[in-house]
DNA sequence: AGCGTGCCCTAAACCGGTTTGCTAAAGCGG
DNA sequence: CCGCTTTAGCAAACCGGTTTAGGGCACGCT
């Protein structure tokens, strides 16, 4: 005995009432032309009256789509919705999902599976976010057959995806610190989407790791992995790893933080140790979320179209669903620095 | 022709792959100890080969429930996630209904309907954020007859909900700056839910403003219309909305924000103009938000447990969906204020 | 031999809609 | 008055699973 509705009218209660045949309940509301325009309104009248609504899940089975597309996070919703970058980003999707009348799924681990929980997710495709090709799941998430759009990742080769040049946007941001003079660097990387021990090499946090790392080998200066502390990507989470690098004895002028959200809470933690940013220390950010220009001091970091990101995934996605051409394209947006205040020239006492 | 999956192999297709029957294979999946152990090894092997996934959808129908909640907002998914206080709410909705191996789903209006969007989606229930009682399509939600939890919303007393104390938290923050000294006043009420002209006495800003208010008046100071400005719940909102009221001409020394989001951009905009705060001007805000903290300065602001909101909300709502008992529950949970340095003396000089 | 008991497995009904022929009646031209 | 086309509505198949109610068979007991 399943938890079934209590006593509530179906398609058949309805055209009992009425004295027709389903069929022609059916036909009063999904195509009245087929129908004498009076009894297909006495129909509708009286299905009003009894408080019919048509079973959202049966209409999916026979119509074999849902008109719902799913947002995928290798992270548990608790973590993703700490990340304001999420947020926005699920802005971007949200609002192209709308406008085609397409409802949104999050799907998140259950029980620690993310195969699982797209199993059981009734969907007509996914936006995957971040989904590092390590990912072990990510060969049943392919084998689902589902329509997918990668957003921050190339694991899915025969998808679409939409990505930015993280690389060069990392580059950018170390050679604006190189430019003020900067050689003593701390880099903050965000924990890799999945495992602590995540090995591959196009994961953001890979990618932009090394785009640091190529701008400061280019100016000789070295960076030793001591030099990068990892943290989540929250505000508390930047904080809490500035604070351990600054503990193990990292006296650093210029901090690359891989996120705005790490970054903010490096503002935080270095206010707390009462330096003054830019004048002791400079920061700079990740992703350019709203919140970066409210800051004190507000926050140079690298411009990224997040948004545009979310809109051009859905855009990509509906394609692929409504066409079902597997006319994959791989987009690649730009990124560019935003100075504001938190980056100037490196104090004279370089060095402790 | 409806857009089915391509070669998809269901469950006859397994069942005759295997030279059984339908039911043997759903019992391999489902009711292992009905089948022959070898038996049901074997059928899994041989759908796993075929890569069959069982329709999700089929499932629901059958079992007659989705394992889904909907969180239902009243505004586009663009603003909802435009608002830290909301990604706050979803984390702890996420992290409960995740724990109970439940997905989420998200509900806003679609084609400008809200109650047509509740009726597209396939849920076990709904989480209604700040659904006003003058929201025009109220009873039609009502009337699916789906188990409903309100948060910040008493619209529907036949259904559990969970709210704050809106009135005594706002009443604390006005009585805070008037202990400060404060007489000149500045008032930035979140834009109502639903419509610009909502009112409904119980919605989140009408008992915002009233505790506000009450405050006011029992210390002797008047709030007139035109101390009250009305902006979106973001960041940009608020500066766009302090910066409407000194274009004015209004000089207040406090500013009462209902939103920690709003504050924050009152934060900025103060900046802009070149004062200081807490020196020149007081800014609180409301619901204390974990970027709250961040700021600078650090807001002083009326905390309430936001997570917690989204934890217990989801737990009377399975309760709901599995019980099926209409035993309703009202919660109310606290808040309290927490200084910091966003709120200081009044100046000496008050007024201009 | 006759009968009760388990064990494995299956046919068919069912969930709540949509969609595909088809039929009965009405309209119409000649 | 007849055959042809529309119109209005119906019965039944179908979507892809789950679940109910047995059926066949081997085994053990009397």
């Amino acid at each position: 005995m399943s938890t079934s509705r209590p006593n509530r009218v179906g398609i058949a209660g309805v055209a009992q009432a009425a004295g027709v045949s389903k069929t022609a309940v059916s036909f009063a509301f999904n195509s009245p032309e087929r129908l004498n325009e009076e009894t297909a309104a006495r129909i509708r009248q009286i299905a009003d009256g009894l408080g019919y609504r048509p079973d959202p899940v049966a209409r999916m089975l026979t119509q074999g789509r849902t008109r719902t597309i799913g947002i995928l996070t290798p992270q548990p919703l608790a973590v993703v919705f700490s990340n304001p970058f999420f947020g926005e980003l699920s802005a971007g999707i949200g609002l192209a999902a709308e406008a085609a009348g397409f409802g949104v799924y999050l799907i998140s681990p259950l029980h620690g599976s993310l195969a699982q929980a797209v199993s059981r997710a009734s969907v007509d495709g996914l936006v995957a976010i971040g989904l590092s090709s390590g990912h072990p799941e990510i060969e049943q998430i392919r084998r689902t057959g589902l329509p997918i759009v990668l957003v921050d990742s190339l694991a899915m080769p025969e998808h679409s995806s939409v990505t930015i040049d993280d690389a060069a946007g990392a580059r950018a941001a170390a050679s604006h610190l190189l430019a003020l003079g900067h050689r003593s660097f701390l880099v903050i990387a965000v924990e890799p989407p999945m495992s602590l021990v995540d090995p591959s090499p196009d994961s953001v946090t890979a990618l932009r790791l090394g785009g640091y790392r190529t701008a400061l080998v280019e100016a000789g200066v070295a960076l030793p992995d001591d030099q990068v502390e990892i943290g989540s990507a929250t505000v508390a989470g930047g904080a809490a790893a500035f604070a351990r690098a600054w503990a193990r004895g990292l006296r650093p002028t210029a901090v690359l933080a891989m996120s705005d959200a790490t970054a903010i809470g490096v503002l935080r933690a270095v206010d707390d140790l009462g330096l003054r940013v830019p004048a002791d220390l400079s920061v700079i950010g990740f992703d350019d979320v709203d919140m970066a220009a409210f800051v004190n001091p507000p926050l140079t970091t690298v411009h990224q179209p997040v948004r545009q990101k979310g809109e051009d995934a859905v855009r990509l996605l509906l394609a692929a669903i409504e066409h079902r051409a597997p006319e994959h394209e791989q987009l690649r947006l730009e990124t560019h620095i935003v100075v504001r205040a938190s980056t100037g020239p490196a104090p004279d006492n370089s060095g402790r």
